[in-house]
DNA sequence: AACTCTCTGTGCGATAGCATACACACGTTT
DNA sequence: AAACGTGTGTATGCTATCGCACAGAGAGTT
């Protein structure tokens, strides 16, 4: 009774088909991650997977001679480990628990066979999936173009949606290779915030003041990729869809356009 | 006849189970794609997926303010308009032509309804899809530690595998693009390159000389991840797999490990 | 109360990349 | 052969971030 009324709590089971749901219910067994926990290393073969409740989840890309860069976060609207649902055995990067709390866990076998026998299931986080490949591509061009701070603002509005809370332990150590700068350009971020009243922190410990201009002091990549469980719906067309001119070549047609300027933005 | 020779020439309709790869062939129709071609816009509806034969064809992230950012690159070893297979009719990125030359192409209609039909179809194509993952995450740790020289050496050789030949068509322009850099910037890196011979090029054409020295002055992205189709297989441990402590927890089991230090590198 | 460890604040020189500007060179067109 | 457009080379100051170094401050320990 209490799993079932626990899996609620993860947006993406609720979300499942019922079939589905079901099916993965018996293997659930409620654990507590703590802050620290590393669930896979890149290559290594992933045991069991979670469905976050409370607890926060990053995902990082670990490159020879650097620290780890966070590329991914799975809170309750997701599960870690989906490369298990793509059929592949191992990780491509580091789960690493960033906030300690409750998540749901099953093993590789049950989720499989689950998987295997139950092709709404297998459809039901496919969906999942391309929201994380939407969110990976989003924080790779953010990391790529926008400045500590922003990126810091970002940060900060995604790990509180995720927690569903505005208060949550957090270093600038562990902040800085999270977003891959050094730890000096965390703390000059954030006590920027801090002088504005945005955020108070002590001591690995930060709490969001003042939301909406926090927000204000976001990148864009806030609002469009990882906002929020659903963030599917929230990615806009870069421009307005022109009708595509149709051009025929030996044995096909093709619908597509063609820009004199093809990298601009809108 | 000719049709279904063309098919061996993309790695992945291939390595398709042989169910589903019938299944898809009376629908591919063969089409030539030019440089500078949009095939889909962030957010837009996907009318169509192409299995690239002999052309080259970038995925990237468009970010309020700049200019796109290359995340990913689909040649003859993929398929562009994955998406569709995960059950998304729009696509998070823009995909843009970057090597003209022959694809196969098969209506969004046709995809789906073989895709619906035949379960061996999702599973091969998942497949692809965490290959595609694996190195968009690449890609994004590339671009956020590796300086312009490394990822310039790293891009020309990705590309050469994938086009298959060592000499192609790519401005400095473009290039900068790919690389979230000016064109200055490549500018400068590319005639260090041509000035030690490992390249040489001329008003949009750029010719590999020295494949094993450009690799040598590449980023180590470039054996990890995107080096070739098949990728998969070779991402290494982050460190060697020391058995996880196995605590446990009110009601469930976890076999995870802990690190002092979870951020280093090997 | 003294000690210690972790977390945070700050300063300084070095550097990669940015924005801008302009010169030149090769190909194509007229 | 002259004109033009595109692609490439180079310079100049500017900025964000880096790498390092060290000081202070909060919290727990003995």
């Amino acid at each position: 009774m209490r799993v079932s009324m626990a899996t609620h709590e993860n947006l993406l089971l609720a979300a499942l088909p019922r079939e589905a749901y079901q099916k993965l219910l018996p293997g659930l067994s409620p654990v507590t991650l703590t802050f620290g926990d590393v669930l896979y290393e890149p290559g290594s073969r992933m045991r069991d997977i979670y469905f976050p409740l409370s607890c926060l989840v990053s995902l990082l890309t670990v490159v020879e001679g650097h620290l780890a860069l966070e590329v991914g976060m799975v809170g309750r609207e997701g599960m870690v480990g989906i490369a298990l649902a793509l059929g592949i055995e191992t990780s491509p990067v580091r789960a690493l628990v960033q906030g300690g709390g409750a998540a749901l866990q099953l093993s590789k076998a049950g989720f499989l066979s689950a998987l295997r026998s139950t092709p709404s299931l297998q459809r039901g986080l496919n969906s999942y999936v391309y929201t994380l490949m939407a969110q990976i591509s989003q924080t790779a061009a953010c990391n790529r173009f926008h400045v500590v701070g922003p990126r810091l603002a970002r940060w900060l509005l995604m790990t509180r949606d995720r927690v569903g809370s505005a208060e949550f332990r957090m270093t600038h150590e562990f902040l800085s290779h999270m977003l891959g700068v050094r730890r000096e350009g965390v703390t000059e971020a954030a006590s920027d915030f801090q002088r504005q009243n945005l955020i108070e922190y002590s001591r690995g410990k930060i709490r969001i003041l003042d939301h909406s201009r926090l927000e204000a002091a976001a990148c864009s990549c806030y609002r469009l990729a990882a906002a929020e469980p659903g963030a599917i719906a929230r990615w806009r067309p870069a421009r307005k869809q022109a009708a595509g001119a149709a051009r025929r070549t030996s044995g096909g047609s093709i619908h597509i356009r063609r820009f004199n300027s093809f990298l601009t933005t809108p």
